[in-house]
RNA sequence: GCCCCUGUAGCUCAGUGGAUAGAGCGGCUGCCUUCUAAGCAGCGGGUCGCAGGUUCGAAUCCUGCCGGGGGCACCA
């Protein structure tokens, strides 16, 4: 039972014990910022005083006085302050348990939760065509959507990534009408892919003259590099799964038959529409052109028809690019039209990423790949880098920027804390210092306030991946292995561990602290997706 | 015109409706005889775009306006 569940209790027994009516449903606990307000805090006596009839001020003082007579659980004191808030200041016992929570959990289970319990969800990301490298541009939201696959995992999701591959259609012609045109040494069309990587394809392409095969060769190259890229970061797909399967097996037909039952389709000017504004778009959508062709939204439905009713997956997250936005709509309808429940297709928009230096395009040739990125900083800056802010902010990557700054990327920061933990326990080694049983240690000699502080952030990790979850948003997790390394900077140079003025007592209970911050730092960067290095 | 993001320190950005709004970078100044100085500490820096509203309480929620980005095909 964690501290906030106990101080929850027993506010609400309190509570109860006062004849509030009704209770409130849940004990809103937090951390105040300042020390001066304790270590948790609750507005309660400000959300319920009407329910309890009395004025903020007094119900805190009447839950105060109650709490105060029979403490729970490593509660010291309890004050109302402010214009209502009831401060819990706790024995610096309830830190010494959490780090031995840390230390019995483990990088395995620290910070983990079953909020999934078992359900599978499907992570779509990435997706770029493979009519080009992967750039920058698309590629930056794949640290984001492996990273939130890492911690719907560790909350208890089954999950399932996915490349969704467009593999036919006008863009693979174009590539194929490129790739031939090149290789006959002539200009690439003007609607042609320009960039110097066709060139060299097409030197390797040894196949026929037909657009169709040159292109879908192209893409199958394209797609082997793409996969290699995103295995250079670590990320793994579980299915790469081809728009033209899709379409060669009839699904297509099928999904535009089953919408056409459900009086949500309708033909006019020669061609089939959903009326998709009977479900929350603001306009209709074609299905099927007058030509006879399906339109990509009869496919897309198709695709998450395979999704949900023929796979089965409970949750589908799909993460596009704000140059997706205008599909959206129209995807959701479709899908509830299909009959899937609202909620369990969700769409995740990353907002633009830019160069400094200007716009991305494959088609003009003009981009900086991932390749180039990673090549220069490495996989771990990269991944942190694309990690550090909500993907609700547009984000300009300044290369020059990057480059020179590569030396004091953030990513350095929380490593190199890794690092000098891994030193410590080098030389721990070398002196022969045994690490005693955690229960045979006095944590209570872990009183400096760096050490506490550590602690403090170590108690923080399971409720900040929780709540990184619930808002699909990993940057929190960043932002939270930052705080936590600069913690244990302050620590490391304020507290030696293993000092000769250092007590053995202190050493031992100091070693484990050591201990938790190791797990907390391997248990955040393994969701980033981030290594944790033993020297540096 | 409509839809989605966004506006917080010189710059890049954090900030589950809470109390005196934070960090990194850049600038200046200190700290290596101990386990890694890729570190620590200090100084300076703010009308949280503007105006209303809801609330005991708003950077956070609602409305309007202004600025920035993106999207609005019988393209994919």
């Amino acid at each position: 039972m964690t501290v906030r569940d106990i101080l929850a209790d027993s506010v609400l027994a309190a509570l109860a014990d006062l004849e509030v009516e009704p209770l409130p449903t849940a004990v809103a606990l937090e951390r105040p910022a300042r020390p001066e307000h304790g270590d948790w805090s609750s507005n309660v006596a400000m959300t319920s005083a009407k329910a309890a009839g009395r004025s903020p001020r007094e119900l805190a003082a009447a839950l105060a006085e109650r709490l105060s007579a029979h403490p729970p659980p490593h509660v010291a004191a309890v004050e109302v302050a402010g214009p209502g808030f009831v401060n819990f200041r706790l024995r610096q016992s309830w830190l010494q348990e959490a780090l031995c929570e840390v230390v019995r959990e483990g990088t395995e289970g620290y910070a983990r939760h079953d909020e999934g319990k078992g359900e599978r969800v499907q992570l779509e990301f990435v997706s770029a065509n493979p009519t080009g490298p992967l750039h920058v541009g698309n590629g930056w939201l794949c640290s984001y959507g492996d990273a939130l696959g890492r911690i719907l995992f560790r909350c208890g999701w089954s999950v399932s990534r996915e490349y969704y591959v467009n593999d036919t259609g006008g863009q693979i012609r174009r590539l194929g009408e490129s790739l031939l045109a090149r290789r006959r040494g002539a200009d690439v069309p003007e609607e042609g892919y320009q960039g110097e990587y066709v060139s060299e394809l097409a030197r390797a392409y040894d196949g026929p003259d037909d657009v169709g095969a040159a292109g879908r060769w192209a893409a199958g190259r394209i797609l082997d590099n793409i996969r290699s890229t995103l295995e250079g970061l670590d990320i793994v797909f579980d299915e790469w799964f081809s728009q033209a399967s899709i379409e060669e097996s009839g699904a297509v037909e099928e999904t535009v038959a089953l919408l056409r039952d459900t009086d949500l389709v309708y033909e006019a000017d020669g061609a089939t529409w959903l009326r998709s504004t009977a479900v929350g778009d603001s306009r209709d959508r074609v299905l099927v052109k007058s030509d006879g062709e399906f339109t990509y939204l009869a496919g897309d439905l198709a695709y998450h028809r395979d999704k949900f009713l023929v796979r089965g997956f409970d949750r589908v997250i799909d993460i596009f690019g704000a140059d997706h936005h205008g599909q959206v709509a129209s995807l959701l309808a479709g899908v509830e039209a299909l009959g899937v429940g609202p909620g369990r297709l969700e769409v995740e928009l990353g907002q633009m990423v830019s160069l400094a230096e200007g716009k991305m395009s494959k088609r003009s040739g003009n981009f900086v790949s991932m390749d180039e990125l990673v090549a220069d900083i490495g996989p771990d800056a990269t991944r942190l880098l694309s990690l550090m802010n909500s993907i609700d902010q547009a984000t300009t990557v300044d290369l020059e920027l990057i480059r020179r700054q590569s030396m004091e990327n953030p990513v350095y920061y929380v490593q190199y804390a890794h690092a000098r933990i891994a030193s410590i326990d080098r030389v721990r080694a070398e002196r022969g210092i045994e690490r005693l049983p955690i229960d045979r240690v006095d944590l209570g000699l872990l009183a400096h306030a760096r050490e506490l502080d550590v602690l403090r952030s170590l108690s923080e990790l399971p409720d900040v991946v929780l709540v990184a979850c619930r808002e699909r948003a990993p940057h929190k997790v960043t932002t939270w292995v930052r705080e936590l390394a600069k913690h244990f900077h302050g620590f490391y140079h304020d507290c030696y561990v293993m000092g000769q003025e250092v007590g053995e007592e202190l050493t031992q209970a100091r070693l484990w602290l050591v201990e938790g911050a190791r797990i907390g730092l391997a248990v955040a960067l393994g969701l980033l997706g981030v290594s944790a290095p033993e020297s540096m």
